[in-house]
DNA sequence: ACAGTGAATGTAATCGGTTACAAACTCAAT
DNA sequence: ATTGAGTTTGTAACCGATTACATTCACTGT
């Protein structure tokens, strides 16, 4: 009348919901333990062809999708990684995003997308939640990142990494550029087609190591030519068209002498590029502009835009790597330097000759 | 010489790794059950005001922060929703996560961005992913889907809205607008300021829903205005720059004498612009030029563009808010249906009076 | 033939919460 | 005082994987 599979059956049911197949279903099938079903997805070779063989088939036809919380409970590893960046606005940081996450799924990783504006604070508070909801590791921008953010990753040992900048001898984990060299080149190459009165237009110096390096690089070849730079020949500005071209015209208004306007970046740049032209100025025969990130549209511009391109999409693979490097406790470089290219094309132009 | 409790705490100990403070800790710090805890948390209006104020007392001295992976296997829930796009380069994109993403945070829940490019299949594979990570919820752009996605979807019983696209009858829970509606209006507004001849830059119509109904508006405005739309005034082009210029170019080689030309972007009405200005024509003078979503550098150009605004942003909160409804097994909205404003800006003018 | 070694596999405890069910308690009505 | 309904709290099973440890197995060298 009765017999004991069947009772063994039926408590099986009562263990897993309706539909939910899980591991022991896979293990069942395969005629192997539950224990060796977990090997042949995360360790294959520890586990004989025969049975690997045998458990993926047993897995395709049940269609067996491994439960992720489940996982990620008994491995204490939740295989999500976040990206914490000012806004997905910008361009490059929707690039960073774009690879980062596709790096990241290569890696077995998912990526959790956090937006902090242009503020330590609320970044604090966004790294803070990402933490709460378990994530492994953690891409930052930049390097200035408040102190108790560095100490709640190291105290909860959490994987992380900067970019953005590059810093050979930080204690943290980094993959980046050398901004102040890179808007110092830019510099250097107005002074050398003759510039003398340059303009800047400044990302948030106090928020921003990048704005700070930047502009830094800009004293730096000014004052190795031997070239002032006064405060008012400088604006910090947010990353708007319509700041931008504020800050341009104040620019104008206080140095209409100038004969280059350097800005941050490219979003700046189009900004002062559309102000200009509605001043009725000619660029570059009136002014030089130059932006910085070499967007997608600054080759198309008219004039098209001299800028610097950097590899963001690329940044944001290694990071991936140092990252997945980190949890696995593989080795990773402490520093990665990226190049970038200075691009010259047609916002710029030796100033005309004054009479 | 022995004690139980202190076989006890041994146990305990042993229980949990290092540093982690988990819900039992909480639980014997405040004096009551680990179900008093979890209950003081996520069901607070089920509990004594007293106990509540024991729990989070405790809960804060020990800096508690629940485990995730842990809460997503007990409860069946990840409180993780996805979101599926073509890219996130497009600021309409990004706008969208960006909404999605804060709405979602406040109701609880994290967003996991996955993109697709404009692809049916790879879209299909995408949202395999993420129910393979185990997100709750899904928010789709558009309404055309492979067929398997929404088995997968229905099948394993996961929240989902199609958004960009309104259906009042639909199956499918949706937040959108009109789209063809609101091409269309461009349309009308353009034959009554005089035009005749128009030329279009579509989407490609065979992956996106969009697309097909925007061109769909155009036909419909022209057809009621007794207005010819051959096939080759129109072009079927990618949202980039470059592919934009090309088809501009081609189109106005076969339609010389075009009067207006519609885009099914911002992004490509920005190429055309780039395009006919290097081709040494006017707009809007000699030619009327059109976008569609209203990006921020649009109203900057010059000239500054003619175009329609959605209320992406909304939007996405509107679908954060039915996906959580959902999960909730609360009433929400089957199909929401948005506004939309056309905008008109100085690229757009009567034609020229011919000879 | 046999101990020794390393690889393949199985058993079952464990991760840290949630929640069904039971128990205890409160308070009003009888 | 007693009952009963409603509320608050506790007990412990459970979610579905991973993995430490035990066991089995196949070979190798002597």
């Amino acid at each position: 009348m009765d017999n004991e599979p069947s009772e063994e059956r039926r408590s099986t049911r009562l263990r897993k919901g309706s539909g939910s197949i899980g591991i022991r279903d896979v293990a069942e099938r395969a005629g192997v333990s539950t224990a060796t079903v977990s090997r042949a997805f995360n360790a294959p070779k520890s586990v004989s062809e025969t049975i690997r063989r045998k458990v993926t088939e047993a897995a395709n036809a049940l269609a067996y999708i491994p439960h992720n919380a489940a996982r990620a409970l008994s491995s204490q590893r939740s295989r999500n990684i976040g990206i914490v960046i000012p806004t997905i606005q910008n361009s490059i940081f929707a690039t960073q995003v774009e690879s980062l996450q596709q790096r990241a799924a290569g890696l077995g990783y998912n990526l959790l997308v956090a937006l902090a504006g242009f503020n330590r604070d609320i970044e604090a508070e966004k790294i803070q939640q990402l933490v709460r909801t378990g994530v492994d590791g953690i891409m930052l921008i930049g390097a200035d990142h408040r102190a108790e953010v560095y100490r709640l990753l190291q105290s909860r040992d959490i994987a992380y990494v900067n970019t953005s900048v590059f810093n050979a001898t930080s204690p943290h984990p980094n993959v980046g550029f050398n901004n102040a060299e890179a808007m110092s080149r830019i510099a250097k190459y107005l002074i050398s087609i003759g510039h003398l009165k340059i303009c800047v237009i400044s990302g948030d110096v106090v928020e921003s190591d990048r704005a700070r390096l930047r502009l830094e690089g800009i004293r730096n070849a000014m004052k190795s030519a031997g070239l002032p730079l006064p405060d008012e020949q400088i604006r910090i500005c947010a990353y708007e068209m319509s700041a931008s071209r504020q800050a341009c015209r104040d620019l104008l208004n206080r140095t209409p002498d100038a004969t280059a306007i350097m800005c941050h970046n490219d979003v700046q740049a189009f900004g002062a590029l559309l102000e200009l032209q509605s001043l009725g100025l000619r660029v570059p025969e009136d002014i030089s502009v130059t932006g910085f990130d070499d967007l997608e549209w600054a080759r198309h511009l008219s004039p098209a835009l001299t800028t610097v391109r950097v590899p963001w999409g690329k940044m944001a693979e290694l990071a991936a790597e140092v990252l997945v490097a980190q949890l696995n406790g593989s080795e990773f470089p402490q520093a990665t330097l990226l190049d970038f290219d200075l691009v010259v094309r047609d916002s710029t132009a030796p100033p005309r000759p004054r009479p």
